[in-house]
DNA sequence: TTAGTATTTAGAAAAACATCTAAATAGATT
DNA sequence: AATCTATTTAGATGTTTTTCTAAATACTAA
């Protein structure tokens, strides 16, 4: 939702590898598990994070949880990022 | 320096905010102090978060230390950010 | 409906972080 | 050299974050 808890979100190491394995496709909270030694319920609360910073988004099939990458927030960060580095939208033209 | 240290340092409002500030162009540590609610010593601690990030540089004159933006390391977050979004470099043509 | 698997929630403990006050350093000016 | 200003460092403290274990929920399948 807010920018901040975006950020927030990004800042942790296991939750930026959890986006990365998003990216090749929708896994389940088991199978993200599968790559960390973490136990579930850590899995659990990282996954809560960054579903409350819109960075995925879950939908649910027979007894899984499926959790998917949201590039939308992804545009914002790089929109915020870009009017910092001076690409203000108002021609870098030089 | 590391990836990591660049998104822990940008999960802080007041760091991000001193960054906007210094868009603008460099200020002293006192200056950015002046925008803020903290005590010096907080700043200067914020200011060292964003240094070993490698998100600003340092520049002494007379009795001040300036401090300016490091464009650089923006570059790579975009990069990082546009990879996960799937504009792998290999061609988002579709 | 009972048992099984997948995942989350609750609560606790440890580690990391943001903040302060007080003291230290660095450099400038008198 | 003595003092003043700008900033940082040290150490303490409260808050937030990450992680765990144990228990709860949700849904499936027998």
């Amino acid at each position: 939702m807010s920018f901040a808890e975006t950020f927030k979100a990004l800042s942790d190491p296991a939750r930026r590898q959890i986006l990365e394995l998003l990216k090749k496709g929708p896994l389940s909270a088991g199978e993200i598990g599968s790559h960390f030694e973490m136990t579930g319920a850590t899995i659990s609360y990282h996954l809560k994070v960054l579903k409350q910073a819109d960075l995925i988004f879950e939908s649910r099939e027979k007894n899984f949880i499926y959790y998917q990458l949201n590039t939308t927030v992804l545009e914002e960060l790089m929109l915020w990022i870009s009017a910092l580095k001076g690409d203000d939208s108002d021609a870098e033209s030089k």
